[in-house]
DNA sequence: TAAAAACTTACTAATTACATAGGTTTAATG
DNA sequence: CATTAAACCTATGTAATTAGTAAGTTTTTA
């Protein structure tokens, strides 16, 4: 019952990014360094967002990656969705209608149902902007302005 | 983010138990067949859950396992956390209080703890009692009296 | 003492997680 | 127009985890 690193990873370049929105693009050796996170890794990560078309993203020289929309828009839901796939406890509840050939006999399936509504329904409760907000709140940190 | 089938047999196992609560004591063998879980498997399983001690086990010639509580006193939540190990979302969630050395100053970690919260909430909120009286409301299956 | 049960340990095959490495394409700039 | 620096793409590697199978040991009852 783990967030892979890859959603993890994806969830906070995408808090680095809403952090320097006025900065035009932002390169990944950028973010890499300031998550101390390998920039080659972030490479394959952010194309799996990026094919997601939530990004904006110029190549070559002085390219990089912006925000498409504001943060307040992305939920940590679709964004962990994107990179991990299907947040669903159980593989029957991956896809919609669910295609188990026991599922109308699963003693346990309402419990997995359940589990996968409450995860849910908090991660889409969540947007990038909240997690910056709550973060401006404390006192003595990196981001703040 | 999937629970595993150690979690999912054992749950089912309990389920099993509680449904033959007087029928003294039952051996995986039976389990196993009702279930249509391979019994090898089953009897790697089924120690762990002995070894945390809420159940009853006689060993040898018509030996078995029987519940040690009444099946509203066992929880989905209680029963993952000694099959899984740990339901939490991150690992510097696995143990209280956070290790980890960036906890004062990461940025997600409310996200994830938030998560561990409903996550934990959900599944502590549900009994073996509750799954078998939501099943008797379905009309034509197996379990039911 | 034979049978049947729990218990224990070792092994294995497949998949996933977490990267690293190297090369290709694209675009701005001097 | 060549250089540079960025995104992009694909292959490789290693370690851990998952989901079992297998073989044997211990325990108890009939």
């Amino acid at each position: 019952m783990k967030i892979s690193t890859k959603g993890r990873y994806a969830l906070r370049m995408l808090i680095d990014l809403a952090l320097h929105q006025n900065d035009g693009y932002i390169a990944l050796k950028d973010i890499a360094a300031r998550q101390n996170i390998s920039k080659k890794y972030l490479e394959q990560i952010m194309p799996i967002l990026n094919k997601a078309d939530i990004l904006l993203t110029n190549r070559g020289f002085q390219g990089g990656y912006r925000l498409a929309r504001t943060p307040d828009s992305y939920t940590v839901g679709e964004i962990l969705r994107i990179t991990e796939g299907s947040l669903a406890p159980v593989a029957c509840l991956d896809h919609s209608p669910n295609t188990c050939p026991h599922c109308k006999d699963c003693i346990t399936l309402p419990v997995w149902e359940g589990l996968n509504d409450v995860i849910t329904k908090y991660l889409d409760s969540i947007t990038i902007q909240d997690i910056i907000d709550s973060q401006s709140e404390s006192i003595g940190n990196d981001y703040v302005i």
